[in-house]
Formats: structure tokens, C-alpha cells, sequence
DNA sequence: TAATTCGCTAGACCGA
DNA sequence: TCGGTCTAGCGAA
């Protein structure tokens, strides 16, 4: 199958892969669904390659006769100024790898390019191919891809497994029943009965038989997810399926690869989606907030809904007790269920983003945001056929991870309470200067008639045409019609549009940070400090224009200036005349009109805070930004008083029923009526826990907990409670699990959680924190 | 291994 | 025991 000669075929791409075939020539697959089935295609045409430099012709020439078993074969190039370029083509991955470091012993040899690109990514880039989009594809020597216009829907489905646990290797163990779980299909697979009927149930002979089952229905979709099936459900199954020898079929074939991050596991012409991937990711760029990654709290968190849970240790009693079987079986299926609406919820984001960088969704979800700029650039790169710079390594790498510069500009303000303020931003303003001054290591120190000094004084080149402002340009392009579409959308569309502008944003947000990413291939220390010096100079002219205007400006942060305005028409006006003055594609707009706002002072001096406000709309809608009640890191009795003080101040102004509201929670935190889930502090873990210089509570209830036996690592959220027992905080912390009901210390909630939290809010309606002391009775308490 | 700098705060740590 | 300094984490942009 897959390997029909056939002329021309049609259908949306799903995977781009590359086997070595049984000549151990390297190959390139690609699985298309041609709406009714899947196939796969190979094109043997295309071999790994790199390019090679060459100071003299004759020399190289004679050097690669010499070395024919280094290489299949090599194309001359055009010349490129003194040297030759040559073509090199290989048999396999393996002897490009072998040839790269050979190379340079060959004579006349002067240097090597485009040596270190995966070959997958190589053919994708080359066709300029986009996956998840529909082609027309002719067979000739080699294919050609013609982009059709269809709308695909993939078919997905969530699979979970569980597992006996008797093996030491986790991997091993034997595996006890599958869930799948898609809009058409509820199933339970096992081999082993249970007591009550249970219609989801299919009762298989063996676990052989099961897997088998699995893997047939499995076959049938173009997505699968798993909670963390990249580090347990595809390797178990396929360790599995090696024990009995079964096959898991051309389109379910795991590639499992092990990295620091833990494993990796692709499934060749199938996607396989880990939705933990998909949470992490959302997680760290801060568009989801979670105490924990678990599958558990992400569904409750994100779908608010419950989810059937059971600890692990439970199962095998579960699954030996023909009377307790079924629980077992439903949680199962719950877990997939839970993924599935996981996965459905967030997959639109990654498709989206998967056609922006042309990478396949499955490569799509695992990879950082550099890779996922890099991999846009090098599509453009390839388009225009210039090479692409090497990945920096080494000392490089060091010496980059050195340098600093300056960031973006934020004004102090005043602390105090103010009515009518106007936020007016710039749209996209870093992309936006990136495109305007023509900013790139393309145009850096360029020589020509046009060339400006960036106020860093570096010197960039207005009219050499570069491709990476070019990218830039058509995303914010891209993006702003985008909205404007979304927003004359019907609902059906409308998630579709919002994914993609949001994932546009993104990506746009990106390349200014990629740009000072020491192992990024464009790295451009001179483009990033230039690109934020012009930004502090148009914020900074922002503010000085609007004070001319008499709008008083009362904070300002980066790319955003908050006004106090008397009329809106003034706001306006004043928009209006900055713009019309405004170069390129360097836009101010308006983000909205806030009745009052907060701004307090810094704990350590009097002076205003940056980075911490709290604003409220004309609809009452309130934003706050920086403060406690944003962060993980504070308990939740705090944060929600905080939130409450917040509303009083900036909705009435009622500074007696914020006291009221302070002293009703102390009040209950004297008396110990707190729930245990409202005390919790969460911190995570970055290092090793030997690795730190100082204990802080979080480590050191981290690493009690690891005494007692639970597994503490790099990325582990503590979630711990200050006790009673013990000295200095750090000793007083425990690990959530471990702290009973009631058992917390009254003092330090009071004295390090709540007042801290509401203590400078007050102070901006004349309170102080001994007033606060004097007038309540639980004076003991400070 | 995972885009950047700016900024706030807590609590440990350390020497007087 | 105090106050200054340093480490660490998290958020804003």
C-alpha cells in the first residue's frame, strides 16, 4: 500500500516524514487524507543536501572524484562572487552528517551552508508546502504540489490507556484497558468482565487481541490525542505491540525520541497530538493560568466541569475486584473524554499556527517560539533560494548570552486616585518600527545612499529589500484583516478567525525578543537594541505632545500612555494629530476610557509603583494589573480581599466598609475557619533542589516533600501552606497534601498575606497600616 | 532547550 | 536582633 504508482493525487497533508528505506536510502513520506482515505506518498526523488564553497574549481572537483564514497552525487552552482558553489547530495541523513564534518579536509574547500536543517523541514520548505492544506500533486521525477482550495475538518479522537504497575519500568507494564473517546465513538477495551453491564464495554480474548483492536479503530482518524502520551501512552503501547509482535500499521508508526525534556512521540501520517504539550505551552506564554498540569486540573480549570478521579494506587486492587472493575473502566473513559474536549478546545490555535510556520501540527505543539519564528523565516529563506545561517553553538552562544541592553521605557507615577483616564497604545509597536526602519540583519551596516543611524547608532540600509521586515509586514497585514474579519463573521467562523488572529499576535509579539535570542541563526543584537531605543523615542514623544496638549500624562509603560482627559474629543483630537505625523506603518490607537484608577505607592520607597494598577471601565468592569491579586505566588484569602478593597476604593470610595472587609478576614483567619484551598501558596521549582543558594518557603517544603518520597524536578508547582511549626517561614512551609485543616498560622497569614496585600491600597484613601492596628481589637496579632 | 528587558516583592542570608 | 544585600519568582510590556 502507499507505494501505487500513480500519477496525480489530492489531498490535504497531514505528515511529512522521512524513513530509511530497505536500500537505507533516506526517504520522504507524505500522508495525505483525500477526504475519504489516507495515503502515502514517497518521493524519492529528493536526497539530503548541503552546499559547499569552493575557492578552486578544478581542485574541489578533483577532491570530491577522490571521495566518491562520501557522497552520491554534486550539482554546480552559479558562482557567487570568487567562489564556487556546489550542490552536494547524499544517500541517507546519516552521510550528509558524516560529510559535514568530513568536508573540510577536502581541498580548496572554503566553507559549507544549509548543513544543519532537518531533512523533513528541508522538503517542506523547498516545495514550499504548507500542511493542513489541500494540493494537487503530480507525480513526476519527483512531485509537484498546486495548492487547491478546500476546508478541512480533521477527524480526531483522545485515547488513554491504564496500565498494571508490577514492573519496575513503568513502559513495560501490561496493559489493562484502552478508552477511546471521539464524537462518533465511546469505547472501553479490555479483557477482562465486569459485573454490571457497562454498553461502552468491548470484551476483547487477550490484551493482544485489544491492542490489536485499538490500533484498527485508531487507524481510521487524523489526530489522536493523549495526555501525555508523548512520555507514556504511545511508548507503552508500542513497547507492547513489539511483545506481541503486532504490527501498528503504516499511518500509527511511533518515532520516539528522547530529549531533556523527556520523550517525544510522533506517530508517522497520524498526528499525534499530547494535549499536555498543548496546556504547557498556553501555560507559559501566560494565556492559561493553572496550579497544576495534571489532566485533572486542567479540565476542571479550563471546561469547568468534573471529571471522575481515582489515584493510581487504587487501580490494581480495581482491576482484580470484579465488583470495583467498572469504576476502573469509567475512569478510563473519562480521561479520554476529558482530553478530547481538551484537545478540541485548543486545536484550532495550533492548526492556525501550524499553516503560519509550515510545520506539521504534531511538530507544531512541541516546539519553542524561537523554532517556530525560525521556521517562518527559513520558509521565506528557501523561497528566495539564499542560504540560511548556520545555528550558533559554542562559545558564540556565550559570548551573545552576555550582552544586555536597554529595554523599554516606564514612567513613574504619582500615587494617588484618579478619575477619567484615556489608555491610548501603539499597535504592534515593535513589529511595527521593525518594518517602518527597514530594521534586519539583512540591512545592518549595508553600504548605500539611504542608510540612517538608529538612535543605538547603528546603521541600517532603508533600501535594501529584506526578508525579514517583508514577513513582518504581511503578518500585521494578515492579522489586521483578520480582525476586521472576525468581527462580520458568523459564530461558526468566528473561532476559527479569533484562533487565527490570536496565534498571528503571537507570533508577531515574537521576533523583536528572537532577534536578541542568543541561539537564534538571525540573531541581531543591533536590531533588537535599536528596535526598543525607537520605541522609547515614540512613547516619549507621546508623552511630551500630550503634555503640550494638556493632557496630563500619569504613567506610561513601553508602548502605552495613560492621559487624564476632560473630554474625550480632546483624546481624540490628539490621536488624530500624532498619527498624521507618524511615519510608516507606526500607528497610536485608543485601548479605552477608565472612569478611575489606582496607582499606589512602592513598599520600600514613597514613590509610585510601576507595573501595578488597577483601573475600572464605565461599565464597572475592573482591570488589574500587576498587583497580588494576578499573581500564583500569593493565597488566595489574600488575593480575593485584595480584589474586593480594589472594587470598594474604585467603585465607591468607601474606605469604612474596605476596613470592614479587612477585618472580617482576619477575623476568620483568627478563628481558623479559612478553607485550606485559600492558603495555599504556589511556587515553582527551577532548579535542581541542591543547586540553590538561598532556601526560600517553597524549597524548603519541596524538599521535606522529597524526603518523604515525592518526586521534586525542574518545573515542579509547589503548592505549600505556611505552619506553626517551626522558626523562620522556610521551616514553618509544607507541602499542601501534608498540612491538616485548621493547622495554619493565623499570624503569618495576617501579617505576611493580607495586610500586605490591601495595606497600600488603604494608605492611598489616608489609612495607615497603625491606624488599622489602633482601631482593631486583635492588636496582639501585630 | 524554550523570544527580550524592566520592575516589584518576599524572605533568606550575613555581618555588626 | 537589626538593617542592608542578595537570590528568587513572577508579572507587564
Amino acid at each position: 500500500m502507499g507505494k501505487k504508482l500513480k500519477k496525480q493525487y489530492s489531498g490535504t497533508i497531514l505528515d511529512v516524514f522521512y524513513e530509511n528505506n530497505e536500500k537505507n536510502e533516506s526517504i520522504i513520506n507524505i500522508c495525505i487524507n483525500n477526504g475519504k482515505v489516507k495515503q502515502i506518498i514517497e518521493d524519492p526523488y529528493f536526497k539530503p543536501y548541503f552546499y559547499v564553497e569552493a575557492g578552486n574549481e578544478k581542485k574541489f572537483e578533483k577532491a570530491l572524484e577522490d571521495n566518491k564514497n562520501l557522497f552520491l552525487s554534486y550539482e554546480k552552482q552559479k558562482k557567487q562572487e570568487k567562489n564556487f558553489i556546489y550542490k552536494l547530495y547524499f544517500k541517507n541523513t546519516t552521510q550528509l552528517m558524516e560529510m559535514r564534518s568530513e568536508i573540510k579536509n577536502l581541498d580548496s574547500f572554503v566553507a559549507k551552508h544549509d548543513y544543519d536543517i532537518p531533512f523533513d523541514q528541508r522538503y517542506i520548505i523547498d516545495k514550499q508546502i504548507t500542511p493542513l492544506s489541500h494540493y494537487l500533486i503530480t507525480s513526476k521525477e519527483g512531485l509537484e504540489f498546486e495548492e487547491k482550495e478546500t476546508d478541512f475538518v480533521p477527524l480526531c479522537c483522545a485515547v488513554d490507556i491504564e496500565t498494571t504497575s508490577d514492573n519496575k519500568d513503568m513502559l513495560k507494564n501490561e496493559i489493562i484497558s484502552i478508552a477511546i473517546y471521539s464524537e462518533k465513538i465511546k469505547i472501553i477495551l479490555s479483557y477482562r468482565d465486569t459485573k454490571e453491564n457497562n454498553n461502552d464495554l468491548e470484551v476483547c480474548k487477550d490484551e493482544k487481541e485489544m491492542i490489536e483492536r485499538a490500533l484498527e479503530i485508531l487507524n481510521n482518524f487524523d489526530f489522536i490525542f493523549t495526555y501525555n502520551g508523548d512520555n507514556f501512552d504511545i511508548p507503552v503501547i508500542c513497547n507492547r505491540a513489539k511483545e506481541f509482535d503486532i504490527d501498528m500499521g503504516i499511518y500509527l508508526k511511533p518515532k520516539i525520541r528522547k530529549s531533556s525534556m523527556g520523550k517525544i512521540s510522533y506517530t508517522a501520517g497520524i498526528q499525534h497530538i499530547d494535549v499536555y504539550k498543548i496546556i504547557a505551552y498556553l501555560a507559559r506564554v501566560g494565556s492559561i493560568s493553572l496550579n497544576k498540569l495534571d489532566l485533572t486540573t486542567a479540565y476542571e480549570t479550563l471546561l469547568e466541569k468534573d471529571k471522575i478521579d481515582i489515584e493510581y494506587t487504587e487501580i490494581p486492587e480495581l482491576w482484580e475486584n470484579i465488583e470495583k472493575r467498572n469504576r476502573l473502566f469509567e475512569y478510563n473513559l473519562d480521561d479520554s473524554k476529558a482530553t478530547y474536549e481538551l484537545g478540541e478546545k485548543y486545536l484550532l490555535t495550533f492548526t492556525e499556527l501550524s499553516k503560519m510556520i509550515h510545520r506539521t501540527v504534531q511538530d507544531t505543539i512541541r516546539l519553542p517560539t524561537s523554532n517556530m519564528i525560525e521556521s517562518i523565516i527559513m520558509y521565506y529563506y528557501a523561497k528566495e533560494k539564499k542560504f540560511i545561517p548556520k545555528k550558533p553553538i559554542g562559545d558564540i552562544v556565550g559570548d551573545r548570552e552576555e550582552i544586555t541592553y536597554v529595554g523599554g521605557y516606564v514612567k513613574q507615577p504619582e500615587p494617588n486616585i484618579y478619575e477619567n483616564i484615556a489608555v491610548i497604545d501603539f499597535r504592534s509597536l515593535h513589529p511595527s518600527i521593525i518594518i517602518t526602519h527597514n530594521i534586519s540583519p539583512e540591512t545592518l551596516n549595508v553600504p548605500g545612499k539611504k542608510c540612517v543611524l538608529s538612535p543605538t547608532k547603528d546603521k541600517f540600509n532603508l533600501e535594501v529589500k529584506a526578508i525579514i521586515p517583508g514577513i513582518i509586514k504581511e503578518i500585521l497585514d494578515k492579522r489586521i484583516k483578520v480582525k476586521t474579519e472576525m468581527h462580520k463573521a458568523d459564530k461558526n467562523k468566528q473561532d476559527v478567525l479569533f484562533a487565527r488572529q490570536w496565534s498571528l499576535k503571537r507570533l508577531l509579539a515574537s521576533f523583536y525578543g528572537y532577534l536578541a535570542y542568543p541561539r537564534a541563526r538571525w540573531y541581531c543584537l543591533e536590531c533588537a537594541r535599536s528596535t526598543v531605543a525607537y520605541s522609547q523615542e515614540y512613547i516619549k514623544m507621546v508623552c511630551e505632545q500630550a503634555e503640550k496638549n494638556a493632557l496630563k500624562v500619569i504613567y506610561s509603560d513601553t508602548d502605552s500612555a495613560f492621559l487624564i482627559y476632560r473630554k474625550q474629543s480632546e483624546v481624540e483630537t490628539f490621536l488624530k494629530k500624532i498619527n498624521s505625523t507618524l511615519p510608516g506603518e507606526i500607528k497610536l490607537t485608543l485601548d479605552g476610557y477608565y472612569k478611575r484608577g489606582l496607582f499606589v505607592a512602592k513598599k520600600s520607597e514613597n514613590v509610585g509603583a510601576k507595573k501595578r494598577y488597577a483601573l475600572i471601565d464605565f461599565e464597572g468592569n475592573l482591570k488589574i494589573v500587576g498587583f497580588e491579586f494576578v499573581r500564583r505566588d500569593w493565597s488566595n484569602v489574600a488575593k480575593s480581599l485584595q480584589k474586593e478593597v480594589l472594587e470598594i476604593i474604585l467603585k465607591e470610595g468607601n474606605l469604612e466598609k474596605a476596613i470592614k472587609k479587612i477585618r472580617e478576614t482576619i477575623a476568620l483567619l483568627v478563628a481558623h475557619k479559612v478553607k485550606k484551598e485559600d492558603l495555599v501558596l504556589s511556587s515553582k521549582i527551577t532548579k535542581p533542589l541542591n543547586k540553590y543558594n538561598n532556601i526560600s518557603p517553597h524549597v524548603s517544603a519541596a524538599r521535606k516533600a522529597e524526603r518523604r518520597g515525592v518526586l521534586m524536578k525542574p518545573g515542579t508547582l509547589v503548592n505549600y501552606i505556611i505552619t506553626k511549626n517551626g522558626i523562620s517561614i522556610s521551616e514553618r512551609a509544607e507541602l499542601e497534601q501534608f498540612v491538616k485543616d485548621n493547622s495554619y498560622d493565623e499570624e503569618y497569614y495576617i501579617n505576611n498575606q493580607v495586610l500586605p496585600a490591601v495595606i497600600p491600597l488603604v494608605e492611598q484613601l489616608g489609612f495607615t497600616k497603625e491606624k488599622l492596628i489602633e482601631s482593631t481589637k486583635q492588636q496582639r496579632l501585630f
